[in-house]
DNA sequence: AGTGCTGGTCTCTTTTTGAGACCACTCAAC
DNA sequence: GTTGAGTGGTCTCAAAAAGAGACCAGCACT
């Protein structure tokens, strides 16, 4: 099958997925992807697509992140089905978050994203270089 | 090649790249990624995959963005350099925006993602019940 | 002269985010 | 026994971002 016909195709079909029918309004794929286009949400999600990490330590990974958004972040992540959050009754209580079985199967989509990104950054960059040159 | 040793090799050279060695910050693929996961921009990226459209159009195809963040957003993608605005000289002014071929080249992982939540809808909407059943 | 369409900007309010103090608990060192 | 650090958070307040809606110049049609 010729990929660029395949592509074409699956094109349409999303697109409709996404207007629902001439408008964008009351879309599901909205609601998902506005779910996890946080400004932390893919991160976490990447973070954890590695092994599962412990509360203290996504927040020692990711030190930029405010401890109030990490707490809501994961909670979001979790009401959302993508992440499991387990407690631990260690001495002093322990809570492991990791990946749902929902959560991978995102990540692969996720990872296709992340490695476009990480091949264009310079593109990017130059790009704004060369927007803020204009606006001088 | 096996498509699962492929993908894990491959999953540790992005970690690599988005971690920067042990540490999440000053990492182009972060900037780049938020860049792109704003609230607006990948719905106008979709859009302007299918076609160029005109502000208003724009505004018309997604009602309940504001005229405010339509401008902003798309002034940011088009300093990133995904999206070209061109002005045609006409009685009133008109001006057109399409994706540039970093934009296009962007769309085809950003379609694996909305392909994705197209698909998984409902799981998440299911994990939202049971997740809100359990907080009663 | 009034109305509408073009693509915006400006101001104001509401929501989201960030910074940092605080908390109860437990363990280990002093 | 008392201090200090580590556990996973919550609470409050300030800053930043987003939404709502008025406004604007220019032109066409009526």
């Amino acid at each position: 099958m010729d990929s660029k016909i395949f592509n074409l195709k699956a094109k349409l079909e999303v697109y409709k997925a996404m207007t629902n029918g001439a408008n964008f309004a009351d879309c599901p794929v909205r609601d998902v992807i506005q779910g996890i286009s946080g400004k932390w949400s893919s991160l976490l999600v990447m973070a954890l697509a590695e092994k599962p990490y412990r509360f203290g330590e996504l927040r020692r990974l990711v030190p930029d992140i405010s401890q109030r958004m990490l707490t809501q972040t994961l909670h979001d992540l979790q009401r959302d089905g993508y992440v499991h959050r387990e407690v631990f009754p260690t001495k002093p209580p322990s809570v492991e978050y990791s990946l749902t079985d929902l959560g991978r199967s995102m990540f692969d989509p996720l990872y296709h994203l992340v490695q476009w990104a990480e091949l264009n950054h310079d593109a990017v960059r130059d790009a704004r270089a060369a927007f803020n040159a204009t606006q001088d």
